[in-house]
DNA sequence: CGCCATCTACTACCTCGGTAATACTACCGG
DNA sequence: CCGGTAGTATTACCGAGGTAGTAGATGGCG
């Protein structure tokens, strides 16, 4: 049923075991829902049903799929692990910095322990970044994606 | 005083209209519920009582307080707006990225329209924050905190 | 063959964010 | 003095995320 899936990008807003569950999938592939669980971690070990019922929803929601082998469900992950990066982080970004990237990366700057290491790295990927798109296109403000 | 880290500051989650009334509030300082309301924008005002209820529920979970001048209450915010972002932001972080900064800010700057002049700033913020770090720190590869 | 282990389906319930109606109260202008 | 207005308090309700119990189907094995 539904319609077409494929560029609608809307907003996804997940809570944090059906994230935790995604990350799972994502791993495994493919997984049966004791093996969700197990892939949950050790602590503090949910009730086998709550999986289900969660993973159950998911389906419902086309965050995963279901395929049946014999009596026994596999679920996959439906959206991709990126799709669900970027939603999230563009939710928090407009949602708390107004849309402004430099203060979101400011923030994450100063207000986290972020080691030398990984300030190179970063630094490295800001600036092949604005090689990319430096040559090809003048500094306007604000274009539209091209 | 950069550094005070150390305060057992406890992960603040916000819904939307919570933050944007917080926004409010870190703007005007202190506003009644008219006020709020007002500040929340002209777009689909919300009923008074909503926004009168949602305050309520804030001041419970200590967001902001309130104080009586007459038998009108002027609300303020409790949580500084820093506090709130970094909060929100490590929280994805740790969800989504799994700690991973410079995974944050690679995604960031991927999928997210950025003009070359953000870039530049972008930049300039990791340089000056290297800059900051640097001399008193080896470029030894630091593990990754925790 | 019959019973237990395993799975799925269904249902229930709690919390929270959000939205609002209703009810009560105090003040102010005529 | 009295009714309208502005304010607060109380209560309700919905949806989503999360957690889990119970019922029902089924497949394997002794």
């Amino acid at each position: 049923m539904t319609r077409k899936k494929g560029s609608k990008k809307k907003r996804i807003r997940l809570g944090d075991l059906q994230l935790r569950i995604l990350q799972v999938l994502w791993n495994e592939g493919e997984a049966s829902v004791e093996a969700v669980r197990r892939g949950l971690g050790p602590e503090e070990p949910l009730a086998y049903t709550t999986v289900a019922t969660m993973l159950q929803k998911m389906e419902a929601r086309e965050l995963v799929a279901r395929r049946m082998e014999g009596r026994r469900g596999l679920y996959r992950p439906v959206v991709a692990s990126s799709d669900v990066r970027s939603s999230m982080v563009e939710d928090l970004v407009d949602r708390v910095f107004d849309g402004n990237l430099e203060q979101v990366v400011a923030h994450l700057l100063t207000s986290r322990e972020v080691s030398g290491d990984e300030l190179e790295r970063i630094a490295r990927a800001v600036a092949e970044r604005r090689d990319e798109d430096a040559p090809s296109k003048p500094p306007t403000r604000k274009a539209k994606k091209s």
